[in-house]
DNA sequence: CAGTGGTCTAGACCACTGG
DNA sequence: CAGTGGTCTAGACCACTGC
């Protein structure tokens, strides 16, 4: 495959408005290139990708190149580089970067200490997009889409009430009982089952007062203050695949975050 | 000057316990000496650093070399590489990445439209560092401290209640009248007249109702839930140099959180 | 030991800025 | 136009992994 370091300027371009003049270097094509054996599925989740040499010789670009493309998208969290072994595709089932979108942690005790959260999940049915839902996701109002809730507690005491809704499509064939059998983080369980790579998320948090059944389904009275947690999650190309309204009990526990 | 590729083994070390070879590349030695540079004043924030070819002169090494180290402090936000015209020390003054820290924004309009915040200095005052603050500043309980105590609102509506401790050593002749003189965001005064440049910082978030003084500050009844955000910023070095904890109503705006 | 990613170099050329 | 950062190449060598 050849590829041109300069973009061709199509026909019929306007010359009235400045459109930039899209000039994208050679290792931002090579990115894009092997984003789109990722989306495509060439390389599954955990496996490796060719080496830098091969990709190079693929690509026709010297291994600087390949590899400044990789750099990049090993910064995105879609690349795991290991040395002396290779490089793979990243996956939310690794044991080290399990959890990678849960920014609650506990007050006192570290994080590993208190061990996985115990998961319940209390309903998964189908139903029809409204126009908010739709829109989060891209799709239609009326759209098949499954909502799933479930509650997650740590050392026994119930913290986070979560509701989720996934397009019907992409999902066909989610049901609760086998988000229960599944063991492992939720976003593994979308890779494996479904193909669904979960990239970047979305946050908008907000502090609130429980209604009556979250207020039951947390343990806590209705004057207990919560963080509200709603998410977009997307996949590949900016695709939205989840919509996602977390209540975090927040007595013992904290949303931690890091500015840089 | 001449730098080792390779850290030299100091003598006596112990050969029991498998310490890390501490091989450390060129490049990172590089981004320390620049890091060190950057630390003791001797390019300021907004000024421009030297070339990379004049630094690869300087500490005997390839362009390529340096470029990888300002690389990595470009992606630290500790400099700003603009093409053509070189590389400069960051800076919370400028326009674009004003409020870089502050990640509240309106639900509906654009950050933009409101325009800035209207601040209200509420007190500035010295006293001694208790236990729990002289802990997150890294000082000893009894310590000179300085609060802050203000108020942010947004199209006239009193919003963020916030409460700041510094270090009274660094921040010397800090008082209410500079606070409230000065035009601009808060890191950008302590850039410019304390010499105290905010790196990078760590939030803890959680939900709570405010106290009497709290919700009379934001116009609010006492049950109505808001986020309760505690900062520490650190300037180089990992040091601590301001805890601050912030109340912000969450009626017309969230907390937003990109996760990668 | 061979194969992988990681570092470092030297040189050529391109894109952008300002005088 | 000269000077800056940005891209691309080719080649050498180092560090790490597993057989």
């Amino acid at each position: 495959m050849t590829i041109h370091p300069f973009s061709i300027d199509a026909a019929g371009t306007n010359d009235d408005e400045p459109l930039t003049p899209a000039f994208s270097p050679l290792y931002q094509q090579i990115k894009g290139l092997i984003l789109q054996s990722l989306q495509s599925g060439e390389w599954k989740p955990s496996e490796g990708i060719p080496s830098e040499m091969d990709l190079a010789a693929r690509y026709r670009v010297s291994q600087g190149t390949v590899r400044k493309a990789i750099d990049e998208l090993a910064a995105d969290h879609l690349l795991v580089r290991r040395q002396g072994k290779g490089t793979f595709v990243a996956t939310h089932a690794e044991q080290q970067v399990q959890y990678r979108f849960l920014k609650l942690l506990p007050d006192q005790a570290d994080p590993n200490s208190q061990g996985p959260a115990q998961r319940n999940i209390v309903d998964c049915k189908r139903f029809r997009a409204t126009a908010e839902i739709a829109r989060s996701l891209a799709l239609r109002t009326g759209d098949s889409v499954l909502q799933v809730r479930r509650v997650l507690s740590f050392a026994g005491i119930p913290t986070i009430l979560e509701d989720l809704w996934l397009p019907g499509g992409p999902f066909k064939g989610l049901t609760a009982e086998r988000l229960r059998a599944y063991r492992g983080p939720m976003y593994a369980l979308f890779e494996t089952e479904f193909g669904v790579r979960m990239v970047r998320a979305e946050e908008k948090i907000k502090a609130v007062l429980p209604d009556s059944a979250q207020g039951q389904l947390l343990d806590v009275p209705q004057n207990t203050p919560l963080l509200s947690v709603e998410r977009v999650a997307y996949t590949y190309k900016d695709t939205p695949m989840e919509l996602r309204r977390g209540f975090y009990r927040t007595d013992s526990h904290h949303y931690h975050n890091r500015l840089n």
